[in-house]
DNA sequence: TTTTTATTGCAAGTATGTTGCAATAAAAAG
DNA sequence: CTTTTTATTGCAACATACTTGCAATAAAAA
């Protein structure tokens, strides 16, 4: 946890970012928070929540995370026509490096899961000339628990 | 072509819903297209050129679709965080019951793929206490003729 | 033709962002 | 430890992709 928030202030500084209030928010929600996965909006909600002193408009959240994301820091998750969720690349779910997610529609815990089948069905596309490829696969369902 | 707005037609009628100059205009927009993939933007602007005569607001396009998805008329195809594209279900893109596409992110055009690689994934998610999945794979590049 | 009521068009609202610009605050300079 | 510089922020406004409420209109029934 503590690793991580020092981690992202040290990437700020070495690329001569300041290290401002509403960064050192975003940075501390990312790495504290049980979720894994968040939207600006939550992380604007939990920054309101946690300590009245900070204060954090959801514009600057938004700019942040563009921030993060180009700085390495988080990854942008796009499920489907929802809001972008951002996870941190040091977390486990990211360093293990899954593209591909399970979503539970009632717990809505985002599990990743492992062996790409896609990179198949992309050596095929490359053998017939398509180039560039990049893919994104989501399966939504009920968890084992919420299937109870 | 003529077959299928008859069909159209024909669905509406079985539905007693009233045969408007609206709904002929985007049923005879979606099945003479030679885009098989049209968001409602498109086809409210495609009616607006076609002829002048017929005019149908943008709201009611939205309305109209999301009645023909009703009806079995159209699917609705979700690609990230773009516009929501429109197919006939009678299409052949369809009917062969494809459930993934490559979409060239130059000539924009979508094509669909057969082989569902995900369903062995989704067998071991069910074997493990998973139900009610379904998934979303899109894969995006360059197609054969932009690839040149 | 008249009547009924489903459908439409307009205005406004919702969700998820992005952008411009003056005010503020972080870091550098003195 | 002030002052200065300029990156960052907050507010308002804009953008896209829809949805909703409601009075006006038009399709079908009477």
């Amino acid at each position: 946890m503590k690793k991580s928030l020092e981690h992202i202030f040290d990437t700020l500084k070495e690329n001569s970012m300041r290290l401002t209030k509403s960064r050192q928010a975003v940075a501390r929600i990312l790495t504290s928070s049980k979720d894994n996965y968040l939207s600006a909006e939550e992380i604007h909600q939990e920054i309101l929540i946690s300590q009245i002193e900070e204060n954090c408009d959801l514009v600057s959240v938004y700019r942040i995370l563009n921030m993060f994301e180009k700085l390495n820091i988080v990854k942008k998750m796009e499920f489907n026509h929802e809001a972008t969720r951002y996870i941190l690349t040091s977390s486990k779910i990211d360093s293990r490096n899954h593209e591909h997610y399970f979503k539970c529609n009632k717990c809505y815990e985002i599990r990743p899961f492992s062996g790409c089948f896609v990179s198949k069905i992309e050596k095929k596309l490359k053998m017939n000339g398509y180039t560039n490829l990049t893919h994104h696969l989501e399966i939504t369902g009920l968890c084992p628990g919420c299937s109870r």
